[in-house]
Order: structure tokens, then sequence, then C-alpha cells
DNA sequence: CATTAAGTCCGCCAAG
DNA sequence: GCCTTGGCGGACTTAA
């Protein structure tokens, strides 16, 4: 019995949100015993599809067949209120499927469904906050590649669309053929650090005077201790109603957004400027070179040294 | 590498 | 009755 994994696609459609799936099943069914995945790319109503690249895209109709697993690639579109067709199709098929998943803003299209109500989800990093305030019955996950929560899956930009497909791949047939599709596709089989490594908090302008003052503050003052008692002071805010409104606000909760402040602040030292790392441990608040490189591994998969030895090189 | 301590997060609930 | 607020306790993460 093959495992149907359906791609619906709809004019304006990410390319690689797309494609990329596709190889990795495409890779899999080289790997596992008896080709166990057929792969159809559908549309509404079949014919062919122009994705934002301008190439277009011959499709199957999506017509109510049976799906194992649907997969709904991103595009600009995905960001306004979607066709109501292709919402009352989503809506009729998605309790029909195993699995569903979205690829970066794919996700505001289950969101419009209600399909990502009360659950956990992501989308591509830009566009969390919007997702949030748009949807706040999301718990959107501003950190991790993917996510899965009772067979919906959201992934966040276009590469992460693989990352998710290699964790379908391993749900069904085990870590040793995921990691072997990782291999044949010569990408990571779990991607080390998260999403917010290529997010840039520093930037970040919140909204909300209160949080903006206490964001600020922690920026200037990186180098002293900056516990969210004391951010909560400089906001005037009761430390959980600060921890909640910060949440609600950057979407990453206060301590992870120092943590991020710092990580930044000391990758920027690296890359930019010849100071030992020790100096820069000490100037970024991390005091312990030691603990700034156990931050940098969580956070990037690799140790400070990397960073700059690879700077270094190019 | 294991244990302990500290800090953080978050659901829950009661009060405004 | 709904929404916001703030305190508490337990789970979890990180530092030492």
């Amino acid at each position: 019995m093959k495992r149907e994994i359906g791609l619906l696609v709809f004019p304006g459609f990410q390319l690689l949100d797309m494609s990329g799936p596709l190889a990795a099943f495409e890779v899999a069914n080289s790997l596992a015993a008896g080709q166990p995945y057929r792969l159809s790319v559908l549309s509404l109503s079949g014919g062919a599809v122009t994705c934002s690249a301008g190439i277009a895209l011959a499709t199957e109709a999506l017509d109510n067949r049976a799906l194992d697993t649907l997969i709904l690639p991103g595009g600009r579109e995905c960001l306004t209120e979607g066709p109501d067709e292709l919402v009352a199709a989503l809506r009729q098929i998605a309790p029909l499927c195993r699995r569903v998943a979205s690829i970066c803003t794919g996700a505001f299209r289950l969101a419009q469904v209600g399909l990502l109500d009360g659950r956990r989800a992501t989308t591509h990093w830009r566009h969390i906050t919007t997702l949030r305030q748009r949807f706040p019955r999301i718990r959107v996950d501003a950190e991790s590649f993917f996510v899965e929560d009772g067979g919906i899956w959201t992934a966040t930009g276009t590469n992460a669309g693989i990352d998710l497909s290699l964790a379908m791949i391993e749900q069904d047939f085990g870590l040793a053929t995921a990691r072997a599709t990782a291999q044949m596709m010569v990408v990571h089989q779990r991607r080390p650090g998260n999403q917010t490594q290529f997010a840039g908090y520093v930037d970040a302008e919140p909204r909300l005077p209160a949080i903006r003052k206490a964001l600020n503050y922690a920026r200037t003052h990186l180098h002293e201790r900056l516990s969210v008692e004391d951010l909560a002071e400089i906001a005037c805010l009761s430390p959980r109603q600060f921890s909640r409104v910060f949440y609600g606000e950057t979407g990453i909760t206060p301590a992870k957004a120092v943590e991020r402040l710092r990580i930044e602040t000391a990758k920027l030292r690296l890359e930019t400027g010849p100071e030992p790392i020790e100096t820069i441990a000490q100037r970024t608040g991390f005091d312990d070179p030691e603990r700034m490189r156990r931050a940098f591994l969580r956070t990037y998969g690799q140790p400070p040294q990397a960073i700059r030895r690879a700077i270094r090189l190019s």
C-alpha cells in the first residue's frame, strides 16, 4: 500500500517550498523497500500552475482524493486572506489526511482554516509576529525549524521544508532511512541550531513603549546582570506580566531575548574585529568564555572559534 | 559525566 | 461576564 503524498500548489507558490519536500520523498523512495511513496503535485482544478518565479508546472486536480500526507507550500498571497475555494477544499480534505503540513507562509492558510487553533505551529521568522497577532489561538513557536502537533506540521523558511520532510520519513521508516536520505541529499539530518539564528532580534522594535524601554535597556547594559526581574522593573511591570507581554510582543521569552542580544552582539564582534574571545565574552555579558561557547553551540551549532575561522577563510 | 543550585517559564487561579 | 493582572508552584534548562 503506497502512501500518497500530495503537494498542493496555487498560482504564485514558492517553488522550493514544494520541490524540497518532493525531492526528499523521492530520494526516500529510492532508498526504502518497494518505493513506499506515491507523489503528486495537485491544484484545485488541475492543469498548469505558475509559481512565483514564473515557471509553470503541470498539476493534477485535487478532487477529494484520499491522501496520507498533504503539503502546502507558501507564497506571497498566503499573507492575505486566501481564495475561498482553496480554504474550503483544505477544510474538507484536511481531516481525511493522516498528516497535513505547511511550509513557510503556507501556515497562514492552515491558520485560516482553523487547523492550527490551540496547536503549536511556526512560520517564516519574518512573519512570526504577524501570525501570532492575527491568530492568537495558535501557540506560535519562534525557534524551531519545524513543529508537529497532533498531525499538523508547520515549517519555517523554504529549506526547513526539507527538515520537515526528513522528520516525516523518520516517522514512517525510522532513523536509518531518514539519515540515508539526508546523506544522499547532502543536507543535515537534524540541522544544528534553530531558526532564530537567521533572525535579527538586535534590531527588533516592539510597539509597546514599556517593552521597548526594557529592550533598549538590555541593549545598552549588556555587560550587566539582566534578569527577568531587573527588566520587569525597568518596564514597571510585575515579572509575571512582563514575561507575558514581552513574549506577546516579540515572540521570544525575556531571558532568551537577552541571550540572543548577547549572542548576536558577540557574533558581530567575532566577525568584524580582532578582539580576543575572552574580551568579547566579558563585554557582551557572558563573562565566562565557556558560557559563551555553550550558548554558541546551542544557537549556531558551532563554537565561537569556528565562526571566526570561517570569516577569516572567506 | 553526575549532582546540586539558580534561574526561567508557564499553567492555574483568584482578584481587580 | 470578559479581560487584565500578579502570585504561586512545579517542570524544565542552564551554571557550577
